[in-house]
DNA sequence: CTGTTAGCGCATTCAT
DNA sequence: ATGAATGCGCTAACAG
């Protein structure tokens, strides 16, 4: 019952022919007879021939496999990014190997020398939300083994990039809160490792510098975005003798734990308060009292493109002329999308 | 700068020893001389040396890789599921390559395929919502790559599988419900496909019957999950000459589309109508208007026993003794979880 | 047009 | 205690 599977050696065994003309003959190589190849081509489908992917990894070296690390796969942020990186790697037919960080960083370095080991041919990867060191992803280097970050991506010019640039969706939603009439705006920032919570406050500032609106530090709180630090954040800035009328968070999971302490507060959403968000997800259609507005900063499209640009860098490698190596550092213009409701 | 990697040939030639030597060195063969295996181990410490995972896999016929093919990763339902089947496989330090079907036939068809190529050591499955026909996994039989499906099953005797239990689930939403004094309780059912719909209606029956309610059977209505499918089921319901005052949904998504049109109907929830779910998602939480309550189907628990009884297959296999195959067939019981509002 | 040979990295059997 | 030889399945260089 062990049904052993056909192989270039057992369709070669029953034609009498030898193993690298039933090979040349599967891949229609030119000096063939035609007769040969029909013969091969009929067996090799009526045993069900599939050629062994494991002995064509180890010729080739290549493993025509890619992973992808990113903290978890239940946002929904994540999963649509995966759809981006599947419909890539299929069209170029390739596999796709997942790992989740889970916003660990010892499990994040672990999962990058799992697949260094297993010999992915690249890897495109989303940083977790406290990775400061890159060093385990660096080290790839030395192995051929090409990353493309995207949305989470390291502070470093010397990596390939794929983020959104949400300086423009900040932008759209600070002045939106301003035409509303706010002018006392908080932010429920992420943490200060993440590159985005810096430029958040910089496009922040800009802003109301421009607009004439008093800067006021105290309005500006982080959280490590899990919900007990979001309701520390939310405490700190409804206590304050002058609260915000409108808070600006980092994402909308966060979000949703705010309005959430907002209404434990009594506060009216999007009357006493409104929120203003990124990411944009889903469920947001389904919330009796949703953020005003999310800036959208587009998985699908990031993930998909970072991909695309693994891909040329894996022809890239071919070319010898590597001098001045060039990193790809692209941005994906984050929109403000406002909920109607 | 093509660093190559490190093999046991180089450590054998820089040390002078044979190949095999090296090999042994590494694996702690017991004839091997301690000074020895301590300088190659040494060496292969200092040059980063790590098994060619390509060349066991081709060698050892495996790939220390299990594939897992579901409807779709952004339904939370199936992230938690996929952490229960990474948390088993990472104990036995096998990878996990993932593939959506997108609950669509033809795809899931492919992906099983993809997946037999890649020469996957085994499978776990959770089908497409239209599949009734299961021969693009049974034939994988063939090639020897176990196959345990998990949550959504095929409706056959000769397949492993995992899956959740709700008929206790469900009695005990039923019960709840008309507890609470509901009496034309009205259930959206999902497709006629799926094995869970046709249970969910025989429990359904049972429990009024023995609760004395008579059964009518227009308020037994289908969705096949789409929101557009799901309004239709919920019209059908609220135009009824007597509508139900309590729906059972097949799952939480279902839910929010009809507490949402049954919202667009003016009607209050909780008051005029009432839902009662399957699934138990975290998102149920920031809901002003959620269902009265859902019954859990512990995604990470069956996925994590499908893993378990796919690793004993694994064991399995290699004991001849196959004369009387079994087929696990594992049940999880689902509980009711009444959410507090 | 087709066959022979070699080699990818490793574990293993057979020699010594 | 160590080395040499073998083979897993496949491709490709080389040889007719």
């Amino acid at each position: 019952m062990d049904n052993k599977l056909p192989t270039l050696k057992e369709i070669a065994r029953r034609l009498k022919f030898s193993v690298s003309t039933v090979s040349r003959a599967l891949h229609d190589h030119p000096s063939i007879g035609l007769r040969t190849k029909m013969q091969v081509k009929q067996l090799a489908k009526e045993l069900n021939y599939e050629p062994n992917q494991t002995a064509l990894f180890f010729k080739q070296q290549k493993t025509h496999t890619i992973g992808v690390i990113l903290p978890n796969l239940k946002e929904e942020f994540f999963s649509q990014a995966i759809n981006g990186i599947e419909d890539v790697a299929k069209i170029n037919k390739y596999s796709v190997l997942i790992g989740q960080s889970h916003d660990d960083i010892d499990q994040e370095k672990q999962i990058a020398i799992a697949m260094k080991n297993q010999r992915v041919d690249g890897l495109i990867v989303s940083i977790s939300k406290h990775t400061k060191n890159y060093d385990h992803f660096i080290s790839l280097r030395k192995y051929n083994i090409p990353v493309v970050f995207f949305d989470r991506v390291p502070d470093l010019p010397t990596v390939h990039k794929v983020a959104s640039n949400f300086n423009t969706g900040t932008k759209q939603a600070i002045e939106f809160l301003i035409t509303k009439g706010h002018r006392r705006i908080g932010v429920i920032n992420g943490p200060e490792e993440m590159k985005s919570s810096k430029e958040r406050i910089i496009t922040y500032m800009e802003v109301l510098q421009k607009k004439r609106i008093k800067i006021d530090l105290s309005l500006i709180v982080t959280t490590d975005l899990t919900q007990v630090k979001t309701f520390e954040a939310m405490k700190n800035l409804l206590d304050l003798k002058y609260p915000p009328t409108a808070i600006l968070t980092i994402n909308d999971y966060v979000a949703l734990d705010a309005i959430q302490y907002a209404r434990k507060s009594k506060l009216k959403i999007n009357k006493d308060i409104s929120f203003v968000s990124y990411a944009n997800l889903p469920i947001i259609n389904y919330l009796e009292f949703p953020p005003l507005a999310s800036v959208e900063q587009y998985p699908y499209e990031q993930a998909k493109k970072a991909t695309e640009i693994l891909f040329d860098l894996f022809n890239a490698d071919n070319i010898p002329d590597e001098e001045e190596k060039k990193y790809h550092n692209i941005l994906i213009e984050g929109q403000l999308i406002i909920h109607k409701k």
